[in-house]
RNA sequence: GUCUCCUUCGUCUAGGGGUCUAGGACACCGCCCUUUCACGGCGGCAACACGGGUUCAAAUCCCGUAGGAGAUGCCA
């Protein structure tokens, strides 16, 4: 059997997280079974469709290395196929003309809403006959009777009474086609096998399979994947933990760990947390997904960030951190920071927090943390002093060899090496949480170590 | 309103009648490692929404209830 799959967003805004997913699963699925992936861009709705959206979401799906198959389908170049589709139908006598007004309509559920009744169109214009009148819809003649079955990949068997749909209009007034006529359309004219999409589609598939019996077409298999919530339950947003791919981009999550995160978010593979692209594509059943909306949980994401972030090698992770640095580093500083990498990367979450945790090898701290003022005595001081004896009198700045005199130091001065290490890092970092200062220190060499040190004592001395 | 779907630790989930005193992961807490913070290691806390059935046996099957979500557009 071969598979066809689509993903079809729309650019009339950022790619929300949620499509990302939809996309990852069409994708894995095409991929597990050999078939192909393609992409379709429904940029119908003219006012809000902008090329710039459509260029971003090429963008992302091009980030996690989602490929498509082919060149992308324009929803817009179809139109005249859609409408003909339409014309068709009403030639067929399993579509009509109705020249019922917005107005006449909206009274009409409002009445119904206010006496309690379910709404649906009272099918007015069904009988008519002859030519388009001047500013008609096309509507539908929806199975009114009896009861339709969708066998869901992922939702199982639903069924709903007929006499629940109403005739669902194909062709506005303009001539324009629906949503609902042009994805029937679409995806049949592509060979569409199986539709993996958003469950807020659900009870909407149920119209289209009338559409599709309609035009005596074969019907694709389904299969509804549940949606993500934010954190609270409520719907994903900017103010409770990002909404859009972009976001997440920006933030500082690698492709990596949003394709495991996403691909585990509803769907599992026994204990497995830690996926590769590899053992998705072989372990991916779209009828192992589950059935339950599931939140996002930005912690787990940047746990999984962080492992992503230290599975790179250095010079990689370099390369995807720079757009988070600023411009304009000399050579010497960015050998400094590859470097530090390999302790750096241990410590941070995201990119934004190793490109952060990298300024100590770029420039001297210009503001401290508050907790830095425990360091801030005069004993502190004169260790400081101390120790910059030991930096300047050390033939070469060894990790090693300046561990052993500064443990020779607080031996002789009777402290702890945490007085001295802390204090130490409060002067090269302005935090007193880094990498081991030694290391800091043979990176950023003796002169600019001596600085940093003078600099927090002087700030000491004046305060 | 009507229809459809959903409901296992705080979160993501395993489980598909007996192996469940319910497993894993994240988060959280404690301990160890340690110049700090991390990493790593070890341990802990913590869940079958509720009520009825069916059955020798139910987290697992059935029916209700409650709560949540979606659809009900000349949006997509």
């Amino acid at each position: 059997m071969s598979v066809v799959v689509r993903f079809a967003p729309s650019p009339t805004g950022v790619l929300h997280i949620g499509s990302v997913r939809t996309a990852l699963f069409n994708w894995l699925f095409a991929r597990h079974n050999g078939g192909k992936f393609l992409l379709r861009i429904e940029d119908t709705d003219k006012l809000r469709s902008t090329e710039e959206n459509a260029r971003s979401i090429l963008e992302i799906l091009n980030w996690l290395r989602l490929d498509w198959d082919g060149d992308p389908v324009i929803q817009s170049s179809r139109i005249d196929r859609h409408k003909e589709v339409a014309h068709d139908l009403v030639k067929s006598g399993k579509a009509f003309f109705c020249t019922c007004s917005p107005e006449d309509l909206n009274a009409k559920k409002e009445a119904a809403i206010k006496s309690g009744k379910p709404y649906k169109y009272d099918g007015k214009c069904r009988d008519r006959s002859g030519n388009k009148p001047g500013n008609a819809v096309i509507r539908l003649r929806a199975e009114m009777v009896g009861t339709s079955t969708l066998d869901d990949l992922v939702q199982g068997r639903v069924t709903i009474e007929n006499s629940q749909l109403d005739d669902l209009v194909l062709l506005r007034s303009d001539g324009t086609p629906t949503y609902m006529l042009s994805v029937v359309v679409d995806d049949h004219d592509m060979g569409i096998t199986h539709v993996i999409r958003g469950d807020d589609h659900l009870t909407n598939t149920f119209r289209q399979m009338q559409i599709y019996e309609a035009c005596d077409w074969g019907v694709p298999r389904f299969g509804h994947i549940p949606l993500i919530y934010g954190p609270d339950g409520a719907k994903l947003s900017k103010r409770h933990g990002a909404a859009s791919a972009q976001d997440y981009i920006q933030l500082g999550y690698l492709p990596e760990a949003i394709f495991n995160y996403l691909l585990r978010l509803g769907w599992s593979h026994g204990d497995s947390e830690i996926i590769s692209r590899e053992e998705a594509i072989e372990w991916f059943d779209i009828g192992g997904v589950g059935k339950s909306p599931a939140r996002f949980d930005m912690a787990k994401l940047q746990n999984l960030n962080a492992h992503y972030l230290k599975l790179k090698d250095d010079q990689s992770l370099f390369d995807c951190m720079l757009p988070f640095l600023e411009d304009g580093l000399t050579s010497e500083q960015r050998q400094n920071i590859l470097r530090g990498m390999k302790s750096l990367k241990e410590r941070a979450r995201t990119l934004v927090e190793l490109a952060d945790s990298s300024k100590i090898y770029f420039e001297a701290p210009t503001k401290f943390d508050e907790d830095c003022g425990r360091y801030a005595t005069e004993k502190h001081l004169s260790l400081l002093k101390d120790f910059s004896d030991i930096v300047r009198n050390s033939a070469e700045l060894k990790e090693s060899s300046l561990l052993e005199a500064t443990k020779a130091l607080a031996t002789e001065k009777d402290v702890k090496l945490v007085e001295i290490a802390q204090a130490v890092r409060g002067a090269l970092c302005g935090r007193l949480a880094s990498p081991s200062i030694f290391e800091i220190i043979e990176i950023i060499g003796r002169e600019e170590t001596l600085l940093r040190i003078r600099n927090f004592s002087n700030r000491i001395e004046k305060s």
